[in-house]
DNA sequence: GTGAAAGCGCTAACAA
DNA sequence: TTGTTAGCGCTTTCAC
């Protein structure tokens, strides 16, 4: 008994048990055609619920559908119609904290979740390398691999920002760019959100607000910032500039930031992130101070984390979950209708009262 | 000046400047033959890095792509070729853990990474419901839009699975099935990782070493408890099953796991991950206990966070970025050659000591 | 309402 | 080595 011989017996087997070992090949829209004693063209149009189908061939074709567990070829359909029913959302390289950050987990469930919601498949575009960003973007930006791709905003003139607005397909941005480009964005109110922040520490009457930013190279990091200033500024405080150091949203870089801060003696701390926050706790916790008696603290995010810190964290809440299935829907709208004129989207924060603050609740 | 002038005005600029704003049509491989003077077919074989092309006309043709700046439409190579050179990686709804557990995005990342490496693009399914999964299950099971799944195993008679297993796509099971099936998985060596961390506690001279556990559907939870029962047994203790606690892989979990511990006083308890072990310690910190002193802790992941809790988590080290490397690597391999037969990887764990378990390091 | 037929843009077998 | 040609499976005019 040779090879081919038990090969061929093998793939007999199979297909008598009508297991996919070796599968049979898929059946087409014209068995269906066949099966129903019409024409591919009307198997289409009930596929695609178009009108002018009579109802007793419409129902006759579904069974039969149903029946043989039918489904389209969508490479042949994409290659029909020009759509392939998918979104790609691009992490740059230059974002180097999608997994320590839990923040873009969440935003790509939302992405996720909406993708699901309008039928459209995610496709996950996280870049590593250069290399990674030279060989995967000329696909992404020419028809025929997605329908429109959300870009995660980054540092100024990141090169996928200037390819995908160069290429062929639709986009929006996650987070407003740096630059004033006249693309379409998602945002959340940052300013308003690193105001709030600040003002609930200075309502509470501390007095040497500090704050551990984002990084400056982000639009994030800067208006959370900026947030930060105005509410300064608004009351006719001085910005102490040593009061204000720059972290990475990440835990190590809260930490770290919290270490430089605390021989200035903030009796409070605007902290750009929770994952941010969770490191600085850390960081007072060492030197044995206590929150909120010795310093307050407001994150940023509202992550589930937040909820479980010694004490738990006061702070300002994206609707993340939100944001990515908005940004689906722009998205969607651009490819329906032109990315003419650019979409803004901005969604607004809320304070999230807790304990580190010290605000008796 | 009406709207519709206007529209017109803009798309003639667009068009003038060779921007994206209205696109014109892209180039085709017959468009790029024609500027070589040669015929689609030899394009066509450039662009696959066919042999049989005379050197000079590759250069020239592959000169003309390069200024044309020519991509090769994927929807119809994907038809011509019964390939896509997507991979999926599914998420049934019953891992409700996505977001929650970072572990999820380390082996997204991973398998990104690998995807990258080889070319492929990956197309991440995350289902909440049931109807979503009702809905996306059928495509992705058939030909035309993803080469191959990776499926996070997950509860025993996941309707997920089934319907992959009946489907007609090349598939790798990411963790060990709890059933026994004739199926290709990729997992991590569980039952050896709670070994290690058993043994290491009781090596250091614990009496009453507690588990809190995964969730005893997943063979995570299963194999890492089995881990520490057979550490027990080896060395003759008896297993008290008061002290092991059913926990669900969140760090809430984690810290109502270690309440319902703490009355029953063990002086170390081996946690089947880092984020339930970080609950841990919150609660044994409410109590005023100590760790290492009073109870010593061993996590399992080896995730980011290990490094940064107070006292630093001693745990056992996953190699999670590999295993999503891994994870494509095999199932290339299944999609070559077919899944039979079925392909099983089981990758080792590594004890890593910190502070959390006590030792003198 | 329905069917015939012409693509969609690429690959691959076959012929030259 | 290269070109010709026939699909890949679906949608969509256009005619009936």
């Amino acid at each position: 008994m040779n090879f081919v011989y038990w090969l061929r017996l093998l793939k007999t087997l199979s297909q008598i048990k009508g297991n996919a070992f070796m599968s049979k090949r898929p059946l087409r829209i014209a068995d269906i055609a066949k099966k129903a004693g019409v024409s591919p063209a009307t198997v289409s149009r009930v596929l695609n619920n178009h009108p002018y189908v009579r109802d007793e061939i419409r129902q006759r074709v579904l069974k039969i559908i149903e029946e043989t567990g039918y489904q389209p070829n969508l490479a042949a359909r994409s290659l029909a119609t020009q759509r392939t029913g998918i979104l790609g959302f691009v992490i740059p390289r230059t974002v180097h904290t999608f997994f320590s950050d839990p923040y873009f987990a969440r935003v790509t469930e939302g992405i996720a979740q909406a993708c699901n919601a309008h039928d459209y498949t995610l496709s996950l575009f996280l870049f590593y390398t250069v290399e990674d960003e030279r060989r995967m973007i000329p696909r992404l930006t020419r028809k025929g691999l997605v329908d429109g791709i959300i870009v995660q905003s980054t540092h100024l003139q990141d090169e996928v920002l200037m390819r995908v607005m160069d290429g062929e397909v639709p986009f929006l941005l996650a987070g407003r760019p740096v630059a004033p480009l006249n693309v379409s964005y998602i945002d959340v109110d940052n300013v308003a959100g690193g105001y709030q922040a600040t003002v609930h520490l200075l309502q509470l009457g501390r007095k040497r607000v500090a704050t551990i930013a984002g990084p400056l190279t982000t639009s994030a990091g800067i208006d959370r910032l900026e947030g930060y200033r105005k509410a300064l500024r608004e009351r006719g405080l001085p910005v102490d500039e040593q009061l204000i150091v720059e972290g990475d949203f990440t835990e190590m870089g809260g930490y770290y930031a919290m270490r430089r801060l605390l021989p200035l003696e903030p009796d409070a701390v605007f902290v750009a992130s929770d994952g941010m926050a969770v490191g600085a706790l850390r960081a007072i916790r060492e030197v044995g101070k206590q929150v909120p008696r010795d310093i307050a603290i407001v994150g940023y995010d509202d992550l589930p984390i937040a909820q479980s810190t010694t004490p738990p964290l006061t702070t300002i809440r994206q609707p993340i979950l939100r944001f990515g299935a908005r940004a689906v829907e722009v998205l969607l709208d651009i490819i329906e209708n032109g990315s003419s004129p650019p979409r803004r989207v901005v969604l607004g924060t809320e304070l999230v009262v807790r304990a580190s603050c010290g605000a008796t609740i």
